[in-house]
DNA sequence: AGCCAGGCCTGCC
DNA sequence: GGCAGGCATGGC
């Protein structure tokens, strides 16, 4: 495709026209998708819910509470969502981290540069590249775009070759898309939402809305 | 029964 | 600077 601008865009209007707005992220506050973007580190969503189902009804959603509650309970209550005890020390981490670096509310980010925000949640441990980026864009509302596996996936099947690395992936997202919070974040769900149905290791491409475009490299 | 989930860290090379 | 191995539960 000789103009990329356009093709990520057509991209992204047949995607959302096929599988319509998917009203990411689901949590009723930017601590509450932190919380979710810790738990569901190579986890599916499903356990994700359970995990914080029982963490709502053991304490209040919120960095303080997270940092104070009894190091087994925490990890009793998020216990559905696996790794447990990484994942219990990551979020004890984090809130710390918010309470002591951001006065306790992680939307204090916004104030800072994009790529120094950035800088600050990957100095967490347990934070990475995509957890970065899927708080700074759901839970804080910069427009920093989210890779996972599925985008690398899914764009190396779909014909694009040569990107190599997370950042330089999304830097190729940044660079050819308009600068605009809403359709990165209904992007990434998008591209979340086709892989669970298309582009896995099986060729599974009947009726696949990509068609058009796509290799088939499989 | 085994593979996969909305990854990340560590240790080895 | 890349890459296997470990982490743990639940669904298919």
């Amino acid at each position: 495709m000789e103009d990329l601008q356009q093709f990520f865009l057509t991209t992204y209007r047949v995607l959302l026209n096929y599988y319509g707005h998917q009203k990411w992220w689901p949590a009723e506050t930017g601590f509450e998708v932190v919380v979710g973007a810790i738990l569901t580190q190579n986890t599916s969503w499903s356990n994700v819910e359970r995990a914080i189902i029982n963490l709502k009804s053991t304490t209040a959603l919120t960095p303080k509470s997270i940092f104070e509650i009894e190091h087994e309970k925490l990890k009793e209550s998020i216990r559905p969502a696996g790794f447990f005890n990484q994942k219990a020390d990551r979020l004890k981490g984090i809130s710390k981290f918010i309470l002591d670096e951001l006065g306790g509310d992680i939307k204090n980010l916004s104030k800072l540069d994009l790529e120094v925000a950035r800088n600050n949640l990957l100095s967490i441990k347990g934070v990475g590249d995509e957890t970065a980026d899927s708080i700074l864009l759901y839970a804080v509302e910069m427009p920093s775009f989210v890779i996972d596996k599925y985008t690398i996936r899914m764009f190396g099947r779909v014909g694009v070759k040569g990107v190599k690395g997370y950042q330089s992936w999304r830097r190729l997202f940044m660079d050819n898309l308009p600068v605009d919070i809403g359709i990165y974040k209904e992007y990434h769900a998008l591209i979340v939402e086709h892989s669970k149905n298309f582009c896995r290791s099986k060729p599974l491409c009947e009726d696949c809305p990509m068609e058009n475009y796509c290799k088939k490299l499989f």
